[in-house]
DNA sequence: CCCCTGACGACGC
DNA sequence: AGCGTCGCCAGGG
């Protein structure tokens, strides 16, 4: 957003709305956030994430639609057991039918 | 204050 | 089409 408010504490509140059974992008935050070209600053917000309640870093993905960030979790495959207990089917660390479980948080506007 | 790192993405070869 | 590089920018050492 363009508050005042914290790149980081903007990007949790984009997180936040990320509907169950949906994923959405590093890049398509950051652009929503006016960011575009900052997607890396999207992933390094997510590693305080963690730290908040009620943000489904789980839910965020690279524009492939892989699950590049599972590696920060605990245990790693918590990233895919929670996606996939939300419907999602994720085949090689991959989303399947990314595009369609997309969500974009341009979209809400 | 300088240097390095990093859950990405676009472009070049 | 696959791999390498660069851009971007905030935080931490």
């Amino acid at each position: 957003m363009t508050t005042k408010t914290s790149f980081f504490q903007d990007v949790y509140e984009v997180v936040r709305l990320i509907p169950e059974g949906r994923v959405t992008s590093y890049g398509a935050i950051a652009e929503f956030l006016g960011t575009k070209k900052s997607a890396r600053m999207v992933g390094w917000a997510m590693n305080q994430a963690h730290t908040l309640p009620d943000v489904p870093a789980h839910r965020v993905v690279n524009r492939n639609g892989v699950l590049t960030g599972k590696h920060h979790f605990v245990p790693p495959e918590k990233m895919q057991q929670l996606l996939e207990k939300e419907g999602i089917n994720i085949k090689n660390d991959q989303v399947q039918d990314f595009q369609k479980h997309f969500w974009n948080p341009n979209q809400i506007l």
